[in-house]
RNA sequence: GGGGUCGUAGUUCAGCUGGUUAGAACGCAUGCCUGUCACGCAUGAGGUCGCGAGUUCGAGUCUCGUCGGCCCCGCCA
C-alpha cells in the first residue's frame, strides 16, 4: 500500500483566528461534532489546540462522504479560512471558519461509547476501560499539557540550582522494611528476584558519597499497597538530595521550586512556608498533615469535662480518657438529623461517637446527660459564640486527637476557600514509633534518618523521645512529599539498625555494601522527595491522582484497559524456575 | 483484611410496600431541512436489569454469595 500524501499542517484547528482570514489552509483532526442541514452541513473538527467550525456545500461534497463521517472520524480540510457572518463567541476560533474545498477520510471510528467533551458525565469505570478515548476531553489534554511543563519547569529549575539529573536502577533489592515491594524474578539465578524501587534512597545517598553533592531524578516508584484517591501502586517522585547543607537551606529551595511549579497557572505562592513541630500538628489538627484552610482546630476540654458532672465522662476520665473538642462557629444552627449523621460519621471514622453542646432558642442543648447551667458556663468561660456547635469526643488522647482531627477534615470540607493553598512543613517528628504487632521499634520515615545530634545520648535509654531531622510538606492536607538528613556516620547507622531489631547478620546481607560506603568518606547530606502527581493534582485542583496519570490503575490495583495484571504462559514460569501455588 | 456506596438500553439515570408489555433524556439508524453551533422536525431500532444461587404462585425490586467501579479504615519505612 502506497504511503498516504500528507500535507504539511501549518496551523492546528483550535488555532485559527480573524487574522487568518482568506488563507488557504490545511487541518488535521477528529470530527467532534456534525450539524446536517440538508444542503448545508457544518463540521466542529478538534485538535489538541481546540475546535474549528468547517463548513461543507453541497455544491462542493457528494452525500456519500458526508454519510461516511461521523463522531470522531478522523478528517484532513482544505479550505479557505473565511470571516462568519455570526461568530460564536464560545469558540477561540469562533470569528472564523474554513470553507472546505477537500475532503479526506484519514480514518473511520465505531460510534464511541462517550464522547470526549462528557468527563463527568461518564463512569469512571468506562472511562478507564476507553482510556484513549477519556485522554482526547479536552480537560485531560490540559492536565497533560501541564504536567509536562511543569516537569520540565522542574527540570530547569533544579538544573540552575546545580542538581544533576542520574538515574538510578529499577531493577534491585527488596527492602525489609517500609511498604511491599514488587518483586522481578531473576531468570539466570533461579529463586532470586530484583525488587522495582519503592524510591532510589540508597542509591541517591551512594551518589552523595560518589561526590556529585547535588542529584535529582523525576522518577518512577513502586509500593505494592492498597490504593487511594492519591495513592497507586506506581506514582512519579521528583527525588532531591544534596551535601553540605541544612535543612533550612532545603527549605528555600523546595518553596522556590513551587513557587516556579504553580507559577504554571498564574498562581503567586508565598514564601516563605509555615513550620509546625510534629507535636503540636497532632494536637490541634489531630494528624500530621493538617489541612490550615479549614478554620477551627482542635481543642482540650478534659480540665472542663471534670465539672460537668456526667457519669460517662467521668469514668472516661477515670480510665485516663481526655475529652477533645472543635468549636464549629456557626454550625449550633444543624439540625437534629445533622447531629446524628456527625455521631454516625464519628463511629464510621473509627471513634465511638461525638458528644455535640449548642444554644438552642429555648436554651443549651447537649447530647450528653448534663445540666444546661454547665453548659452555659463553658460557653462563658472559654469565649464560645452562641452560634458555635461544640463537638467533643471522649478517649486515650491520641485517638482523641486521631478521631477529632478526622471530624475537622470532614466537616471542615464547607468552609473551606478551594482557592487557598496552605503550604506547611511539618518538622521534628519522632525517631521511632513502636510496632504494637512487632513488638519492636520502627522507623517513622527510614531508617537512614538521622537523629537530631543533642538526641543521640537518648538512643539507648529513651529511644521513643529521640527527635529526628526529618520534615514532611503539607499542601492543604496532602502530603506532597517528605525527608530528612541522613546518617552519614557508619556508628550510627549501624546503632540506628540494631535499635529497629534487625540481627548483625541481616544488616550485613541487606546493608552491608551501604554501610562500606559510608566508611570511605560520605559527606553530610540530606535529602527530600515530592510526590509529583499529587503536585499535579493540586496544580489543576483535580481530587484524584488518576486524572494526572494517563493509564492508572483501579482502586483494586487493575487496569481495565489493558486487562493487567494477566497470568503468563506456563514457558514462562518454567524460564523462571517459578511455580504458581494453588 | 474490614466498613460504606454504586452496578437497569451505546451513555447518564428513573423504576414505590415484589405483580401483566422495564421507562426518560442523550446517543444511534432512516427520511426531511442552506447558517447551524446542545440545530430543528418525523419515524424507528436498541435491555441475559453485572453474574450465580435462594425465598416466593411471581424477583429489576427481598436474602445470601460472587465480580467490578468509587470513598474510607487497616496498610502505605
Amino acid at each position: 500500500m502506497a504511503e498516504e500524501k500528507l500535507l504539511k499542517r501549518g496551523i492546528y484547528c483550535g488555532e485559527l483566528r480573524q487574522e487568518h482570514e482568506g488563507e488557504i489552509v490545511t487541518v488535521y483532526g477528529w470530527v467532534n461534532s456534525m450539524r446536517l442541514l440538508g444542503g448545508l452541513t457544518f463540521i466542529d473538527l478538534r485538535d489538541r489546540e481546540g475546535l474549528l467550525q468547517v463548513v461543507v456545500n453541497e455544491t462542493f461534497a457528494a452525500p456519500a462522504l458526508l454519510k461516511e463521517i461521523g463522531k470522531e472520524t478522523v478528517l484532513t480540510v482544505s479550505g479557505r479560512v473565511v470571516k462568519r457572518a455570526k461568530p460564536n463567541p464560545d469558540l477561540p476560533s469562533g470569528q472564523v471558519e474554513l470553507v472546505a474545498e477537500r475532503i479526506d477520510i484519514l480514518a473511520s471510528s465505531a460510534v464511541p461509547p462517550f464522547v470526549p467533551e462528557g468527563r463527568g458525565a461518564v463512569s469512571e469505570e468506562l472511562r478507564f476501560k476507553y482510556r484513549y478515548l477519556d485522554l482526547r476531553n479536552p480537560g485531560m489534554q490540559r492536565n497533560f499539557r501541564m504536567r509536562s511543563q511543569a516537569n520540565l519547569r522542574v527540570r530547569n529549575f533544579l538544573d540552575r540550582e546545580g542538581f544533576l539529573d542520574i538515574e538510578t536502577p529499577m531493577l534491585s533489592n527488596a527492602t525489609p522494611e517500609g511498604a511491599r515491594d514488587y518483586l522481578v524474578p531473576s531468570r539466570i539465578y533461579k529463586g532470586k528476584f530484583f525488587a522495582l524501587p519503592q524510591s532510589p534512597q540508597q542509591f541517591k545517598q551512594l551518589l552523595m558519597v560518589s561526590g556529585f553533592e547535588r542529584y535529582f531524578q523525576i522518577t518512577r516508584c513502586f509500593r505494592d499497597e492498597d490504593l487511594r484517591a492519591d495513592r497507586q501502586p506506581e506514582f512519579t517522585q521528583i527525588d532531591i538530595e544534596m551535601s553540605f547543607a541544612g535543612a533550612d537551606e532545603l527549605f528555600a529551595i523546595i518553596e522556590r521550586l513551587m513557587r516556579e511549579v504553580f507559577a504554571l497557572r498564574g498562581i503567586e505562592v508565598s514564601l516563605p512556608f509555615r513550620r509546625l513541630p510534629y507535636r503540636e500538628a497532632m494536637e490541634k489538627y489531630g494528624t500530621d498533615k493538617p489541612d490550615l484552610r479549614i478554620p477551627f482546630q482542635i481543642e482540650d476540654f478534659t480540665a472542663a469535662a471534670a465539672a460537668w458532672g456526667s457519669d460517662l465522662i467521668n469514668g472516661a476520665l477515670e480510665r485516663g480518657a481526655k475529652v477533645k473538642g472543635l468549636v464549629i462557629p456557626g454550625a449550633g444552627g444543624w439540625s437534629r438529623k445533622q447531629l446524628d449523621e456527625v455521631n454516625e460519621t464519628a463511629r464510621k471514622l473509627g471513634g465511638k461517637g461525638a458528644i455535640w453542646m449548642r444554644r438552642a432558642e429555648d436554651g443549651f442543648k447537649s447530647s450528653l446527660k448534663i445540666a444546661p447551667y454547665a453548659i452555659a458556663a463553658l460557653y462563658e468561660e472559654r469565649k464560645i459564640a452562641a452560634d458555635a456547635l461544640v463537638l467533643l469526643v471522649a478517649d486515650a488522647e491520641l485517638p482523641a486527637l486521631i478521631l477529632a482531627g478526622r471530624l475537622r477534615e470532614h466537616l471542615g470540607r464547607d468552609f473551606q476557600d478551594k482557592k487557598r493553598l496552605e503550604f506547611l512543613w511539618v518538622t521534628d517528628f519522632p525517631l521511632f514509633f513502636y510496632n504494637e504487632e512487632e513488638k519492636r521499634l520502627d522507623s517513622n520515615h527510614h531508617p537512614f534518618t538521622a537523629p537530631r545530634p543533642e538526641d543521640i545520648p537518648l538512643l539507648d535509654s529513651q529511644p521513643l523521645a529521640v527527635q529526628a531531622i526529618a520534615y514532611d510538606l503539607v499542601l492543604n492536607g496532602v502530603e506532597l512529599g517528605g525527608g530528612s538528613r541522613r546518617i552519614h556516620e557508619l556508628a550510627l547507622q549501624k546503632k540506628v539498625f540494631q535499635l529497629l531489631g534487625l540481627e548483625d547478620r541481616e544488616i550485613e546481607k541487606r546493608f552491608g555494601f551501604f554501610l562500606n560506603a559510608l566508611n570511605y568518606g560520605a559527606p553530610p547530606h540530606l535529602g527530600i522527595a515530592l510526590g509529583f502527581d499529587r503536585l499535579l493534582m493540586l496544580l489543576l485542583g483535580e481530587d484524584s491522582i488518576r486524572e494526572v496519570i494517563a493509564f492508572p490503575k483501579t482502586t483494586s490495583s487493575l487496569c481495565l484497559l489493558t486487562g493487567s495484571p494477566s497470568t503468563v504462559s506456563q514457558r514462562q514460569l518454567d524460564e523462571l524456575g517459578i511455580t504458581v501455588k494453588k
